[in-house]
DNA sequence: TAAACATATGAACAATCATTCATACAATAA
DNA sequence: TTATTGTATGAATGATTGTTCATATGTTTA
């Protein structure tokens, strides 16, 4: 293997064994893939706006009109946004006459939120 | 109270009850503060570099030096990081000699990755 | 068919953010 | 004290993002 760009300039005097520490810590570092895969589904939570959405369809499925309504919001921005809870496959939709249902599609969505909410009450 | 602002323009004909829908939604919608205090939470996870420094942090605690040395990044961009991580109380630091410890500073993260993951994996 | 309705989407803009660079601060060693 | 080491931080910059506006797409009604 070619040697690591050392980003770091140096490191402090070592005491500890740093290739171990090192070692260690990549093996149980997941892929690359999976955590950017687990920032970008952390980012969708990390909106009101969204956060919002989801709260709103815990109550029930809804059409886009609805929800705009209810969180007092335009058409655009809650379409663009469900745009962006649906690739991350945390709402799906379907088709009902001219209107698209909207609903969620992830049992897992609840116990985040509410660890999140766990964590800020301290 | 004054007519709230309409930023929708309308709504889709309505068959089932808006009132209704609108007051059951309020109902269990969390307090403004607390929506931006979940939001402001999880955008803080919505980062691989930030994920890594909590990965890293899983195995032990360590210097801010090591941790730059465990990823490959300049001390300052961890030092930035590790501030933000520090005001949302997911870590916490002491001092030893010239060096600053950082380690986890709550049980719930381990859950929230987990969480993170579970669904990532569908 | 044309008109109305519900939703989606591309472009534009302001705001936010992660990193870099230079430098300041704090503790130790000489 | 001065030099060195470890960390923090402000400014600058390029990249990303949420909303708005205008418009396109798709469905139903007349």
């Amino acid at each position: 293997m070619a040697e690591k760009d050392n980003k770091h300039e140096h490191c402090c005097l070592e005491q500890h064994n740093h290739k171990e520490l090192i070692e260690s810590v990549s093996m149980d570092m997941p892929e690359e893939e999976v955590l950017y895969d687990l920032a970008e589904l952390f980012k969708v939570f990390g909106d009101t706006t969204r956060i919002k959405i989801l709260y709103t369809l815990f109550e029930s499925e809804m059409c886009v009109c609805d929800i705009a309504e209810v969180l007092n919001m335009t058409q655009s921005a809650i379409s663009h946004q469900l745009k962006v809870l649906k690739q991350a496959k945390l709402v799906k939709n379907r088709r009902d006459g001219k209107q698209i249902i909207y609903s969620l599609d992830d049992g897992h969505i609840a116990n985040i939120i509410t660890m999140g909410i766990e964590h800020i009450m301290e």
